[in-house]
DNA sequence: ACTAAAGTTTCATGTGATGGAAGTTTCTGA
DNA sequence: TCAGAAACTTCCATCACATGAAACTTTAGT
């Protein structure tokens, strides 16, 4: 995050400094120690003891028997108050959970996050294929079944914004040029549901439809098979019943 | 000067007043204006304005075209990454989908947090009946089908000192006698289970399984239904089937 | 036991938080 | 449409509190 401070203007130091502590929790660091917050966080150690001990005592980390630091209850408790979790995910649990039971694939939730697609919710079942989504992590919108979705519905000036930017292209099958993409999310609108094959996981495929609401799409659901299993009917036309139930929820509430 | 300061050596952190205006958004607080926050933490209006407002630039609240303030999403994030998110529910979420569909029933699992249940995550659907537990949300622990289980197997020592404290009654029903209660847990311990008849909504009770794991209880799994719908014998076993999957999943990851 | 690394406490210093007051925007009602 | 009020934002003189180097204590490794 802030790779370095500038000396002539820091503006507000200890608040912003307790959130890039709290921020070094991430999918690759669950549980930290004093030592390496301090080495993430470039701060001097007694400075991050001291902000560490407080955020412990209000319970948005706890001190394990190893010495390490996670996330605590109190943060937590606080965060499914969030919009996200209050509204989107408890609203679309249950069809989420009939819709792995009917498929028996992964099933993911996600809505728009900065530019990314954010992972609001996925179960991942044994019989399913493992995936890199995880609920709380982001990936690109152009190469997800789900961020394809959430781009497709956005504003022509905030696409061609997204497009500006430099894509990354994590497989060979990464869609990546400008001209191809404006097509495929054309598609998209035109078909209401994307598709994606090999672009982000060799292998496997993914389909993902909208969930809108007053005309707006609010998030995606979607699926991630193995490519073999990717029959595109049958897989619209179960997501498009969850979409429209998980709407339904939504507005009913 | 500073009149309504509490003359209390008060040791106020900024940090600790952050901490204060996040823990403001409660279930009854999803969203929040600078004033009802100020408010509640009795903070001047310009200390609350620079505070959320930095908290703001960090993600960890957001405004809305409402001017009211929401937990952000970086907030949600991190959150994600608390052990209860990323071992519990991650694991059990699959079972509990099954369990969920199996039965028809609100689904709850649920957690010891300081001395209450912490509900970490539940599946409510349209044929289940309302509940007052919600995910991240605390009950009492001798008023619940979960609270009883993670109550009964704890130490001698903690349940001593859980009954010495004033027991709250919600209902006429709820067991508020330490005797009666020792005796229950007795029973939970016994049979494996336990059983809640109106002791938290009147016309409804639960059932509720530990989650095991190296010989301690990690967790409970529970089951909240109308009160006819109390089939005792079924219910146990599918939920002890669940709880040893949950526990299996635990372990093999 | 000995040593290095990790964690904790201390304290003089001055930076940055504080909050009352004044200014600005948004909402309300007639 | 326009007051008037309420909600929100900015300002700034003051000093409380965060700061971090250094010294100290505890834990882990050989």
């Amino acid at each position: 995050m802030s790779p370095a401070r500038v000396e002539s203007g820091a503006p507000t130091a200890l608040l912003e400094r307790a959130m890039d502590i709290l921020g070094c929790f991430d999918p690759k660091h669950s549980a930290l120690t004093l030592t390496q917050i301090s080495e993430l966080t470039k701060l001097p150690m007694s400075t991050c003891h001291r902000i560490v001990g407080t955020l412990e005592a209000g319970g948005f980390l706890s001190k394990g028997s190893d010495r390490k630091f996670r996330v605590g209850t109190k943060l937590w408790t606080i965060a499914q108050h969030a919009p996200l979790s209050e509204r989107l995910r408890e609203s679309a649990l249950p069809t989420l959970a009939r819709l792995y039971e009917e498929t028996g694939e992964n099933v993911t939730l996600a809505v728009l996050d900065r530019g990314q697609a954010l992972y609001v919710d996925r179960l991942v079942g044994e019989r399913s294929i493992p995936t890199i989504s995880r609920a709380g992590g982001h990936l690109p919108l152009h190469t997800t079944g789900v961020g394809k979705v959430l781009l497709a519905y956005q504003s022509e000036k905030a696409i061609e914004q997204y497009l500006a930017q430099p894509l990354p292209k994590p497989t060979p099958q990464s869609i990546t040029q400008p001209d191809a993409l404006r097509k495929d999310l054309a598609e998209v609108r035109k078909n209401g549901y994307s598709i994606t094959r090999q672009e982000m996981t060799r292998g496997s495929g993914s389909i993902a439809v909208p969930i809108m609401r007053k005309g707006k799409c609010v998030a995606a659901v979607g699926v991630i098979v193995h490519l073999n299993r990717l029959d595109i009917n049958r897989l619209v036309s179960t997501l498009t019943d969850a979409a429209a139930s998980i709407a339904a929820e939504l507005d009913g509430h």
